[in-house]
Formats: C-alpha cells, sequence, structure tokens
DNA sequence: CTGAAAGCGCTAACAC
DNA sequence: GTGTTAGCGCTTTCAG
C-alpha cells in the first residue's frame, strides 16, 4: 500500500466545499443526488486521482467481496481450468477471488480453510485433498452461514452446493465404448476408493459390464494413487496375469500414457492387441501417438458454474442446495478405436 | 461474511472487564503485556470463537497482506506454475494471492490493473500480455511506489525488479545444439517482437549461426503469434521454399508439435530429415512421439523468486531495482537427436 | 436533494 | 502494564 496521502472523500469534499456523504453518495452512483452535482464531484475526483479504497468500504459493509478458492494443486490443467472459470464470472460480478493450494495434503487444507475464514472470504470454492478425512473445519463455514461450494470432490456428508461431474455416466460409457469396438477382457486401474469420483468410474465401469452380460473379474481390477509410476506398475501387474486384459480403462490420462508407453515398449499394438482409454482430457491425451481416448471433464464451466452458485448464495443468502451435475464427453481416438461401430450405446 | 454478531475484542475485553486495546495487545504478542494477562485473554478469545477482524486491522494499518498476480492465462501450464510458486512463498510468509488473468488483452489487463490498485493490493506481480502497447496503468504503480514485478514478459522501459529467463542464451543453446547436430539451414519460427523474450530468443538464434560461420537467411524466419495453426501456415511456407531448411527452430512447444505433425504428414522423418525444437518444456513435449527437444523455464521457481522479492520490497521499503535472470536447460529429446556430438556447446 | 454524526473493528500515541 | 482517545475511509441513518 502507498504511504503518499492519497486522496480521500473527504478531500474532494473540501475541495467541493460539500460533506462527504454528498461525494460518496455521488460516486456510488445514489439517486438522491442531482446529474448535475454528481458530474461535477465525478470531474473532480477524477482530476485528484481519487480511487475509492475497498477496505474501507468492504469494513463498513461486513463484506469482503473476496471469494476463496482452494485446489489440490494449482498447475494441474483441470484445476487451474477451474480457477480460469471463477476468475472469469467472480471478475465481472466485481469479486476478487483468492487462490492457496492444499497441495493435496489435509494438513494445508485445514490451515488454508482456516485462514481463508479469518480472512473474510464472501465465499468458499473447494475441491478436497486426496487424504483429507476430517471435515471440521469446512463445516465451521456451513455453522456460520458463509456460503460453500465443493466442485469435482466433494463432501458427501456436508449438506451445500456442489458441482461435480457425472463420474458414474463417464466410467459406464467409456466400458460401453471397450466393449462397443469387440474388447472381451476389460480391466480397470482404479484411484481411491475414499473419494466419490474414482468410487463412481468403477460403478459406472462394473455397471456396463453388467448390463452387457461381461463377467465382472475382480482380478482385473486395481486401485493405486494413479501417478504415472503406479501406471507402469499396474501395466506389468495386469499383463503377468494368467488371463491377462485385451483392454483397460485408467481412472486418469497419466496413468493411460504410462501404461501405454509400458505396453508399446513390450510390444504390443495399441489398439489392435491392447485398447486404453483415460479420464479427465489432459491437454497431452490428444497430442500423443496413439492419441488417447478419454472423458472430457468441463473444468471452465465447472469454474463459472460454481462461480455463478456461490455469488447467488452471497447475494441472495437462499438457502436451498442443490448438486450440478455436469455431463461428460466421451472423446474417442486412436488408443481405442478398431473402427467398430460408432458412438457409445 | 456472515451475519451473525461475529465477537470483536470489544466482547472479550467486556468479559474480562479490561480495555480494547489490551486485549488487542495481547493477541498480537506485544511484550508490554504481562503472560498471565495474556494467557487470560486468549483463552477467553478462544472460547469465545473469535477471528480477528482482517479487514479493520488492514484499515488501520494501510496494508492489505495482499499480493497481487495477473498472468495471460491461468491455465497454461508455465503461468500455473508460476502462480503456484509465488502461492508457496506468499502464503507462508501471511500473504494472500488474489489472481486475475488478461486473455492476453490489453484491454482487460489495464480494468485488471486499475481493480487491483484499488482494491490496494500490497504488491503486483505482472507477466504483461502479447499485445499490451502502452504502459500507464503499471507505471502508476511506480508513481505511487507500489512494489511492482515483472515476470517472463516484462516492460524494458519501466525501471522495477524483473525476474527474466535467459532467452537469448535459450535461443542460442539450442541453434548450436541443432548445428552440432549437423542441420546445415536452420529456419526460425519467432513470436512478436515487440516482446523481448521472443527477441532475445531470436538473436540468441543469429548470434549463434553467426559464431559457427553460418549465413543467416532471413527468409528462413518467420514472426507470427505461435498459435497452433500459425506452426501448420509456418510448416506451409517453408518448406515451399525454392531452398527449404532442414530444422526448424520454433518459438513455443505448441508451434513445435503442430509443425511436426504437418510435417510427418507429409512424409519427412524426424529428426532425420527435419530438425524440430520447441522452447518451454510444456508437458506434452515429453510425451509426445517423437518427443520434442526444447528449453526448460523454471516456472515455480519463478514465481517463488517474484514472491520473495516483492515481499522484500513491500516489508523493507528500499529502492533498488533487481534483474534475477534465471538459467534455462537445454533438454534434447528425439525430434532433433540424430546422435551426433553430445550436449550443446 | 444535502449535511451532521455515528460507527464498522482494530491499533497506536499518549497518558499514568 | 494498562486505559483513554482518536482515527483509518467509508456508508448510512436521521434531520431538514
Amino acid at each position: 500500500m502507498n504511504k503518499n496521502t492519497e486522496p480521500t472523500i473527504h478531500d474532494i469534499a473540501r475541495e467541493l466545499n460539500i460533506s462527504a456523504s454528498t461525494v460518496s453518495r455521488a460516486l456510488n452512483n445514489n439517486p438522491r443526488i442531482s446529474l448535475k452535482t454528481k458530474e461535477k464531484i465525478k470531474a473532480v475526483a477524477d482530476s485528484m486521482g481519487y480511487r475509492p479504497n475497498t477496505l474501507a468500504s468492504n469494513l463498513r459493509n461486513k463484506k469482503s467481496n473476496r471469494i476463496g478458492i482452494v485446489v489440490p494443486l494449482i498447475n494441474r490443467h483441470f484445476f487451474s481450468s477451474v480457477i480460469s472459470g471463477v476468475e472469469d464470472v467472480a471478475y465481472k460480478a466485481g469479486y476478487n477471488v483468492v487462490i492457496s493450494q492444499s497441495n493435496d495434503l489435509a494438513s494445508k487444507e485445514i490451515e488454508i480453510v482456516h485462514s481463508m475464514f479469518t480472512n473474510r472470504v464472501d465465499g468458499l470454492i473447494i475441491s478436497i485433498a486426496m487424504q483429507t478425512e476430517n471435515f471440521d473445519h469446512l463445516k465451521l463455514f456451513r455453522k456460520k452461514h458463509i456460503p460453500l461450494v465443493f466442485f469435482d470432490r466433494a463432501v458427501p456428508e456436508i449438506e451445500t452446493d456442489k458441482i461435480v461431474v457425472d463420474d458414474f455416466d463417464g466410467g459406464f460409457r467409456v466400458t460401453q465404448h471397450l466393449i462397443n469396438q469387440g474388447y472381451k477382457r476389460i480391466g480397470h486401474l482404479a484411484g481411491p476408493q475414499n473419494l466419490r469420483t474414482y468410487f463412481d468410474r468403477k460403478n459406472g465401469y462394473i455397471e456396463a459390464l453388467k448390463q452387457n452380460g461381461v463377467f465382472y473379474d475382480e482380478s482385473l481390477v486395481l486401485v493405486n494413487t494413479l501417478t504415472s509410476e503406479d501406471g507402469t506398475l499396474a501395466a506389468q501387474q495386469l499383463m503377468s496375469l494368467q488371463n491377462p486384459p485385451d483392454a483397460i480403462f485408467c481412472g486418469n490420462d497419466t496413468t493411460a500414457l504410462s501404461l501405454m508407453i509400458y505396453l508399446r515398449d513390450k510390444g504390443f499394438r495399441i489398439p489392435q492387441d491392447i485398447g486404453i482409454v483415460g479420464f479427465s482430457n489432459e491437454p497431452f491425451s490428444k497430442v500423443v501417438s496413439p492419441s488417447i481416448s478419454t472423458i472430457a471433464q468441463p473444468g471452465f464451466e465447472m469454474g463459472q458454474k460454481a462461480a455463478e452458485l456461490i455469488i447467488r448464495k452471497i447475494e441472495n443468502q437462499e438457502r436451498t442446495y442443490q448438486t450440478i451435475v455436469l455431463p461428460t464427453e466421451l472423446i474417442i481416438r486412436e488408443s481405442s478405436d478398431r473402427g467398430k461401430s460408432g458412438q457409445s450405446q
């Protein structure tokens, strides 16, 4: 903050021999001020280089005009897209966006959320860390009636607005697609099952198998944390089975890629010998070779929706909560395209 | 912000029959307060669920504890990495980070910067939009002595802290590498020359040619905005020359990729027939096939350094400015590796 | 249509 | 070591 004395409404008032309240009203376009004086006041304000002090006005109005957003990691494409979407609508509505990242650590998440609270954000948008298991820090927001919106990774036991992707449907469609392509033994590499997203993806997969009369072989399902290394390991494990899969639905694109590279190095042809699909439509999935079939999650739109939701809550104090489920999009690319039939279904 | 009456220091004071200033002092660990009273006060504060109102304290202290950061686009890997780095050190130092994106539009950038100003950020970290040409909005910060730090895309005419990558050296090393690999006619796809980064990369390229006694043929240099489409177009243009290049140094990875795909479709073998290098080390450059040689820019470290610099300026009011030049790293991958000699030089 | 006065919650001289 | 007082810059009754 600068140290020179910034002009205040009082300075403007003195200059014009009127009161500060009139200046305040004029600057806020209060209809009770005549057009003439308004113009005069605005002109002087401009000439003095006046800038309203939002800190003071926020204090007075008990409103910070800030929306907090906490994500596991800022530089992951999906999350940065969500942030981008939030920023987009928040900015237009006159809100600042303050960000923090939990690094997927429960401890840091708790700290951050408390700090957001003391910093008086008007609302909080959050996707919880992978291993957060206690949610008191978030319940605090609910208790104090500060709007809270979950996106992507939500907490089932907290009743509030949520905006998620239809992971079940995504898992279902991806699996249906593999079946349509003629794959017979479809494996699945799943993420931590305490997270709803990964849990749902797996269940979508199981349901698709069931509906198509395909036997669900649990030995074909592996659960881990879906890092690049996890993908390589999973490939080794799955392919050394007595009866290995001929297609693998990976819980994210990262593992789809590392798994694919491993298999290619081992001489498997993709998609002829083995079909692979990922999840999330990371930018690289389109440009690797073979390109990876995947499910697109509308990150930017999620961010926009989350911001719209929270702003409505902030401004209307409405008390009904909704869960918005955004549709996913199946993107068929080379890694699973044997040229059979068409889209899923 | 919640509507129920949050407890204030006055409530705590009343509870204990002491004055609000004592409470304030105790909570701020002022040494003039005895340990006993401090403990008592803190205990009561806790039991009442007291949270300091930073808005009020900020107003009083004329300090917002906020650092603004504006980037062209949040969901570009390089920029989100920088944000991540800024957040990392700012958070630890007790600052909030508020973000905005200019979408590479000068008009939006001006709006944002003004809004950051009225919102009284303590300092601003910025990478300017591609076509920003007038810098009055930024000079405003200088004039008011609000710390300003440029990263990556800096404005030469504004004297302030800057943290950039050695683009000249990057361009030089990449070109030297191509020469070492035996390429004879090396073209360059450059970005807007009003941006120092792209200007320097091109000059590094020219200097490398010169030092190796290679004729600098201007017809092999194209300038555009480096979108994916620009890459394809550039490939068409360059390859239809009388005497086309046998290697192309692209101003970024995006164009390197699109150009590569185009050439591959036309039957060129990479790197045998044509060598390609990019710039920035986007995540995809490692995983596409062939993988793309490139220059790594340390985004996260840049963000950390930028935050450290600005916090020092905020807290010490020192008036000397520095330009930190971070080293780049040449990453040799398949797209330019013909197995000749070793690293650059 | 405009002004006077009070106060948002906190901090910092200045007293004692 | 603690209390009194004033004020950061703005908004908003209440009066007129």
